[in-house]
RNA sequence: CGCGGGGUGGAGCAGUCCGGUAGCUCGUUGGGCUCAUAACCCAAAGGUCACAGGUUCAAAUCCUGUCCCCGCAA
C-alpha cells in the first residue's frame, strides 16, 4: 500500500485518478489548481478534478503554486511515498519532484520523446499522424524529458478529433498508471532515458492557431481542424468577418486554376473551397459542413450560403503563412 | 452585477441609426418545362417581428424591464 499524492486539474486526469482509487492506490491528498473564473458571468468554477475527488470524500487542496513554502511543508507533513502527477498545470521545482521517495510520476498523453509538452493530442492528430498513446514516465526538472517507464498505443480514427481522442487517451492512460503502480511495487519497472534526438515540441494551442492558410492543401488544413475540435476550431475571413469552421471535410479532387481561398460552391452539401496542393496536380478542395458568424449559432453549408447569398468566385482572405503549430524544434 | 453580439413566416438572413404597405435566398404546396452537374419558369400558402410595459396619430424600428442563444477568458 503505496503512500499516494495525486496531481491534476482538467477532465484529463479524472479516469487516472478514479482507476486510483479503484485500485486501491486511492490517494492520501488531492492537488489541484483553484478555481478560476470562467465562462459567460465569469464564475469561479473549480477544475473536474477537484469535483470529482470531493464527490468522493478525497481530501483536496487547491493550490495556487505548489513550490511554495506552505504547501511543501503541508507535503512533507504526509510524507507520501509517489506522487502520481496528469495534466496538472504547474512546474516542479526540484525539491518538490525528489520529495516522495519513489519520485513524481507523471502520464503523458503521447508516445514520448514525440509530442513533450502542454497539447500532445493535439499536435498528433494536426501532424496526421495515425497512432499514438500514453507514456508514463518519472518526472524529472526538463519538460517531459524523464525516463519513460510504460507506454501504451492505439489508433486514431481517420475522422477522429482531438474532443474524441482524448477520453480515449485518458481511459488508456488510467489503466497504465495502475499497471506502473503495480511493477513500481514490485520493482519490476525499467527506466528507459528518452532520446532527445527524436524530441518534439507540442506547444499550448492558442487562438491564433485557429487561422486557415487556405495555401495548404485540403487534408492538411483538415488534419488541423480534427486537432482544433472542440476549440478553438478555425477561423478563416469572409467579407471582412470572421467565420469559424465547426466540421468540415475533405471533398474529392476538382481541377481548377481558382486562387486558394475561392469558394466554388455547394458539392455534397458541403461549401468547396479552393485549397492549396501539390504542384502538378489539380487543386485540392475542403468542404465545410458547418459555419458560425459572430454572435450567431452554428448553421449548415447549405443556411449559411441561403442568409449570406453568396455564389461561386468569393473569396475567403489568405492568412499569412504561420509555422505548422503541430510540432516545432525540441528545445 | 466582467465585456460584446444575436432572437424577424419551416431554415438562414436583410430591414432597426434616419418610426409610417413585412423584404431576400431557400424550403413547402399546386402547375408548367425538361433532364444535368446549387436545374429552370409561373403561382400559392405561411409571420401577434422573443416576452411585458412605456412614448407616439403611428413601433420590428425609440425608452424601460425580463427570458433565451452565441462569442471573448482556458
Amino acid at each position: 500500500m503505496l503512500r499516494t499524492v495525486f496531481f491534476g486539474t482538467p477532465e484529463f486526469a479524472v479516469p487516472t485518478l478514479a482507476a486510483l482509487a479503484e485500485a486501491s492506490y486511492a490517494p492520501l491528498l488531492v492537488v489541484t489548481q483553484p478555481a478560476r473564473p470562467a465562462g459567460r458571468g465569469r464564475k469561479l468554477q473549480d477544475p473536474p478534478v477537484a469535483l470529482w475527488a470531493r464527490r468522493h470524500g478525497l481530501a483536496v487542496r487547491q493550490a495556487a503554486k505548489v513550490n511554495e513554502e506552505s504547501f511543501m511543508a503541508a507535503l512533507v507533513e504526509l510524507a507520501p511515498e509517489v506522487a502520481v502527477v496528469v495534466a496538472f498545470g504547474q512546474i516542479f521545482r526540484p525539491a518538490l519532484l525528489e520529495l516522495p521517495r519513489h519520485g513524481c510520476l507523471n502520464l503523458h498523453a503521447s508516445l514520448l520523446p514525440r509530442h513533450r509538452g502542454a497539447a500532445p493530442i493535439q499536435a498528433a492528430i494536426a501532424a496526421g499522424e495515425t497512432r499514438t498513446g500514453v507514456t508514463t514516465m518519472k518526472m524529472e526538472a526538463g519538460l517531459d524529458t524523464g525516463p519513460v517507464l510504460l507506454q501504451a498505443e492505439l489508433a486514431i480514427g481517420p475522422r477522429e478529433t482531438a474532443g474524441e481522442l482524448a477520453p480515449r487517451l485518458a481511459e488508456l492512460g488510467a489503466g497504465l498508471m495502475v499497471e506502473t503502480l503495480r511493477r513500481l511495487e514490485a520493482a519490476a519497472l525499467e527506466p528507459r532515458p528518452q532520446d532527445d534526438a527524436l524530441a518534439t515540441y507540442a506547444p499550448r494551442i492558442t487562438k491564433a492557431d485557429a487561422e486557415v492558410d487556405w495555401r495548404a492543401p485540403a487534408p492538411r488544413i483538415y488534419d488541423r481542424l480534427r486537432a482544433f475540435t472542440p476549440w478553438p476550431l478555425l477561423v478563416a475571413e469572409l467579407r471582412g468577418e470572421p467565420l469559424r469552421i465547426l466540421a468540415a471535410r475533405v471533398l474529392a479532387e476538382r481541377p481548377g486554376e481558382e486562387e486558394p481561398g475561392t469558394i466554388l460552391g455547394l458539392v455534397e452539401d458541403h461549401l468547396g473551397v479552393r485549397c492549396g496542393g501539390p504542384a502538378n496536380e489539380s487543386g485540392t478542395m475542403l468542404g465545410l459542413a458547418r459555419v458560425q458568424r459572430p454572435g450567431r449559432r452554428g448553421v449548415g453549408a447549405a443556411d449559411f450560403v441561403n442568409g449570406e447569398r453568396l455564389r461561386p468566385g468569393e473569396r475567403f482572405r489568405l492568412s499569412s503563412p504561420r509555422p505548422s503549430p503541430s510540432d516545432v524544434a525540441p528545445r
